[in-house]
DNA sequence: AGCAAGATGCTTTTT
DNA sequence: GCATCTTGCT
């Protein structure tokens, strides 16, 4: 194999790799599935191995690469041109390979190539008129949930017509309706959504073989990274891509398959073997990552899920510390603990950038930031939305989405009125009533303003000065991006509104827009034929995420679902409770458990060389204070590759004042049975490191033991913590604790209306909800 | 037209 | 607890 590398480069194309690893960048032709453990060098083989396709005499033209992230994108554009590959290959995101193959063929399944891409945002806008219309009230379906639902249908190829048609009740059938609606709305304004990036493409693909054909004898390998994520539609894509060559190579780690909830189907990698029977499958185990105890833990949690190829990950890095798994009493415990922690170790020499912190919610940062900053520790959170989601950076990329897609009308109605022209509620009424009526596109009644009789004259003059407005840019956006940014906001009055709200002491929203001039700049320097089109399309596909400094020298905070592909010698995971990691809607579906398991297996896997988990026995959850229990997967960690460790509350002041004053610890409840709350299975081996002052409720050594009677046979025996049920009068709720007993089971039981309650089981008509 | 006080409703979010 | 949207008022 060597031979056939003449180069320098391509000798140190395969430059330590180990035999797997040299296995699946040297295969050469036929399906090829990497199933890569965590930490095993996957993004190593797959550079390699584009890198050695060219090397060993295919043009670069010849192949595509397709990742989930820009960021994992720019990655690999930089690396394989490291390794001396010309360009020519396409790298791209599934999203950014959809909107080419739509610019260039989109008509054939009506998309025109100037579309517009909508993000969520504007979706829901869309989606809110289409109810409208279908007289379908937000009142009765939220249309975060319809979208939700539309979504899915989308990614199973699902017409508005296909769902009609197995529509069996009256809410599916209003969705169909909507789905038709939201639809027609989108091609009205030659608009597409993230889905429609995706599904348009499948369809193209399965309804043009011409096309599909043309494009396969242009793509003869084809390299799909995090196939564990895929989706339906990205799996049609990927195999029609590659159905004549069948070089399909799928690289992934289905323990890390984590976006379930957003449509991908592990099935698709698992069953990979299935769909090419001829597949070479090039397994990954050795992990380079993290130290042996990190690694058993992960191993021996994911090994509770059922769906899952085994796998045995294995290191040959040297021993390390055990993992550590923290109780805390409280919530803000274990945030100023956190925070004393990263300091100490900072302290030793460990640079902040080496930690970070992983929450399943968003909603735990707050406390945690509170904690890092009155220490002075410097932190950043890496956050999905902000710099592009920002108003004043809308209202901009509004009217230059109006320029190129005159049909774009959630951004005309967006700028119609921004800065503020005179052009109310009323007016816009009146003008959107006349569209309908005439069924014209706004803009052309805009244009024909003295034509609409509702209208009064001052205002048929504002609308006709803001189309000589819309007129006059069009004619100034020829050139570069940053250029056409800057008229913008001069001629529109932007510039001149922003700065008046910066003089009157207002947000400096002005440097935030400049901000964006700066980076259309960026754009027009990098790029060989800046356009306005490609520009936009561009912001619409990338995200905040893209821009997290891993060496910043900041503590980095983040969801466990941003650190897939990240990697930090020091990790705490907090917040580990039943009802938050599995989060509380899950815990009725074995499956979705099992996602959980593998969200917390990311988070595992991040960590190099310490690994911290915590969680707390009482926490402040939208405003409440809520008893909490630890999460079954600390139970689920191996006893000789973890040490667990108790943090008592503080003790309550000699003077009697109230521990809420304290540290926001509060005795439980005298009726909670304290084994319920935390689970008697750690206690033995649990090391208290405060003394203890006042014995809580919960104390490892109280012998009263309620939970010792067995309780086999009691109908309730298998209710846990989190288990769903349905009360008569209060609707669905969940368990708190439960204490089985004869003819007197009691529990606790948390409704979403109506707060706790207690009740006698057997006296209460309340019934388990049946897992699926 | 614009603001301010109430009502609501809250996993995760590669694109 | 908070942020976001709606409603009602001026």
């Amino acid at each position: 194999m060597i031979s056939m590398l003449t180069s320098d480069a391509g000798a140190s194309i395969l430059a330590d790799l180990n035999e797997p690893q040299r296995r699946a960048v040297t295969h050469r032709d036929g399906p090829l599935l990497v199933l890569a453990g965590a930490g095993s060098g996957k993004t190593r083989v797959i550079t390699r191995r584009a890198a050695y396709l060219v090397h060993t005499g295919v043009p670069a033209r010849n192949i595509l690469a397709i990742t989930f992230t820009n960021k994992a994108a720019d990655e690999m554009r930089r690396r394989i041109e490291t390794l001396g590959v010309e360009r020519g290959m396409w790298i791209h995101t599934f999203h950014a390979l959809g909107a080419r193959l739509l610019r260039e063929f989109g008509s054939l399944v009506r998309v025109e190539p100037g579309f517009t891409i909508y993000d969520e945002a504007d979706q829901l806008r869309v989606l809110k008129e289409a109810m409208d219309l279908c007289s379908v009230s937000p009142q009765f379906h939220r249309p975060e949930a319809m979208q939700a639902r539309i979504s899915q249908a989308k990614n199973r190829l699902e017409s508005p017509g296909d769902c009609a048609e197995r529509a069996e009740n009256f809410e599916q059938r209003s969705l169909a309706r909507v789905y038709e609606a939201y639809k027609e709305l989108l091609e009205q304004r030659n608009a597409v959504d993230f889905d429609d990036l995706l599904t348009r493409v499948a369809v193209l693909l399965r309804q043009h073989p011409e096309i599909t054909e043309r494009l396969n004898a242009r793509f003869r390998y084809v390299l799909i990274d995090e196939y564990q994520d895929t989706n339906h539609a990205q799996y049609l894509i990927a195999r029609y891509l590659s159905q004549h060559h069948r070089n399909i190579c799928a690289t992934g780690d289905p323990d890390q398959s984590i976006y379930g909830w957003r449509g991908a189907d592990i099935g698709n990698i698992l069953e990979f073997e299935r769909d090419y029977p001829d597949a070479v499958v090039v397994r990954l185990e050795q992990n380079y990552r993290s130290t042996p105890d990190i690694l058993r833990a992960a191993s021996k949690l994911i090994s509770a899920n059922r769906r899952r190829k085994r796998k045995d990950l294995w290191t040959d890095n040297r021993p390390g510390v055990p993992v550590r798994v923290w109780s805390f009493a409280e919530g803000r415990q274990e945030s100023k603990r956190i925070a004393e922690t990263i300091a100490a170790l900072r302290g030793d020499g460990r640079p902040y950038s080496d930690m970070a912190v992983f929450y399943r919610i968003n909603a735990i940062s707050r406390e945690l930031e509170d904690a890092l900053r009155q220490r002075g520790i410097p932190y950043q959170i890496a956050r999905g939305v902000e710099f592009y989601g920002r108003k004043e950076i809308k209202d901009v990329l509004a009217y230059l989405r109006v320029l190129v897609n005159p049909r774009d009308e959630i951004a005309l109605l967006r700028i119609i009125n921004v800065p503020a022209r005179g052009i109310g509620k009323t007016t816009l009424g009146r003008l959107r009533r006349a569209a309908e009526q005439s069924e014209q596109r706004l803009m052309d009644v805009l244009r024909r303003a003295d034509e609409v009789p509702t209208l009064k004259v001052t205002a048929a003059v504002r609308v006709r000065k803001f189309v000589a407005l819309l007129d006059e840019l069009k004619n100034l956006v020829k050139g570069p991006v940053a250029d056409a940014v800057g008229k913008v906001l001069a001629l529109s009055g932007l510039e001149a509104a922003l700065k008046e709200e910066r003089e009157s002491g207002g947000e400096d929203r002005l440097a935030n827009v400049q901000e964006l001039v700066t980076a259309a700049a960026g754009y027009d320097e990098e790029t060989e034929e800046p356009t306005l089109l490609d520009f936009l399309q561009r912001v619409a596909l990338t995200n905040e995420q893209d821009a997290v400094d891993e060496s910043a020298g900041c503590v980095l905070l983040m969801t466990l679902h941003a650190a897939k592909g990240l990697e930090f010698p020091v990790v705490f995971m907090v917040g580990l409770e039943q009802g938050t990691l599995p989060h509380e809607r899950v815990l009725a579906d074995e499956r979705d458990i099992e996602e959980e398991r593998r969200l917390c297996f990311v988070g595992i896997t991040r960590a190099q060389e310490s690994l911290y988990m915590t969680h707390a026995q009482q926490r402040l959850l939208r405003g409440k204070r809520v008893p909490r229990c630890a999460s079954q997967f600390l139970h689920e960690l191996p006893d000789d590759a973890t040490v667990w460790e108790q943090f008592e509350p503080p003790a309550r002041d000699a003077a009697g004042e109230s521990p809420e004053a304290q540290d926001g610890f509060v005795p439980l409840d005298d009726q909670l049975p304290p084994e319920e709350i935390c689970p008697p299975s750690r206690r033995a081996r649990t090391r208290r490191l405060a003394p203890v002052e006042d014995e809580p409720c919960f104390s490892p050594d109280d012998p009263t033991g309620v939970a010792a009677t067995p309780v086999t046979h009691s109908p309730y025996a298998d209710w846990k913590p989190g288990t769903l049920v349905e009360h008569e009068q209060y609707g669905v709720g969940q368990i708190v604790w439960v204490r089985p007993s004869p003819g007197q089971s009691r529990a606790l039981i948390r409704f979403a209306g109506y707060g706790e309650k207690t009740f006698v089981l057997e006296k209460t008509p309340v019934r388990r909800l049946q897992r699926r």
